[in-house]
DNA sequence: TTGACTTTGACTTTCTTTGACTTTCGGTGT
DNA sequence: ACACCGAAAGTCAAAGAAAGTCAAAGTCAA
């Protein structure tokens, strides 16, 4: 369906551009091959502010429509936490990141659990304890950027 | 009958498709030669939410009807995940696994996503390649354990 | 015969696609 | 400044495409 095909790409582009972007409607109209006003479409039932995106626009000559992901207090919460990772970090304090996210809001208790589960000794045992630190470091970090 | 006919292909088909289905219900009807409301009738008889399955439909064009059919018991469920596994397992197998416990509701989207990341070949660089599928299926089989 | 289950089709609701018309903006010439 | 023009985007309603609903008619077994 052309709708489900035009919100998916503008997903994408959204991720590319770390949650703004700024689209010409008759431009991106020409080049899907559509009616400017399905863009129109589009945007105002899928990128609406209840799921969490901000619209704006401006008409005339070089005018564009502008959408962005909010959920900034977020992000850069979560972005502290991946600086403060470093290269290794060892489960105790995994966990103790793992319960302030959790207790912050900004994951559920049963994601923590499963976080906790992936970074645990127990997952790790296949590997040598010397790099169980860093592999562990390197998952969460993943994590976390999953979150943003 | 036509109804047992129509529920026992929509039963294949719900096999085929690991107990994931999108159908299109004038397509089908169409295919099979009945009125569409047929297959509205045969899925509120027969796939019902108390014989364990789940339904969701969009109207419109390009609609579908999704019928997903809940699994056993969980526990049981999950084990068979557990089994499932193996001593090692790529990203791709893994990806897939979950987007399965997603599918049929063991775990929620931002859950699969998380799971995801910790078990991404991003998450995995510091390891040589050669070990990162047996971490990977332990890190897995952690986390399922997690969900029991 | 009765009652539960099937089959059918008319009508409704929801979502998508399209196009005509309106509004707004930036420039340009006076 | 001002009026005008063209290039965008906005709006809205009609047409189209599915799925949902419901009640009447049919079937079959107890």
């Amino acid at each position: 369906m052309l709708t489900d095909y035009i919100a998916q790409m503008i997903e994408e582009m959204l991720n590319e551009g770390d949650g703004i972007l700024e689209l010409q409607r008759n431009e991106m109209a020409n080049r899907i091959g559509c009616v400017p006003s399905q863009i129109s479409y589009v945007i105002s039932s899928r990128f609406t502010p209840e799921r969490g995106y901000i619209i704006e626009s401006r008409r005339g000559g070089g005018g564009c429509i502008r959408i962005v992901r909010k959920q900034m207090g977020r992000n850069e919460y979560l972005m502290h936490f991946f600086c403060a990772i470093g290269d290794e970090i060892d489960e105790g304090e995994a966990i103790a990141y793992l319960k302030n996210l959790a207790g912050n809001g900004f994951i559920g208790e049963r994601e923590c659990l499963i976080a906790m589960s992936a970074m645990s000794g127990a997952a790790l045992t296949p590997l040598p304890p010397q790099v169980r630190g860093g592999v562990r470091a390197s998952i969460f970090k993943q994590i976390i950027l999953s979150l943003m």
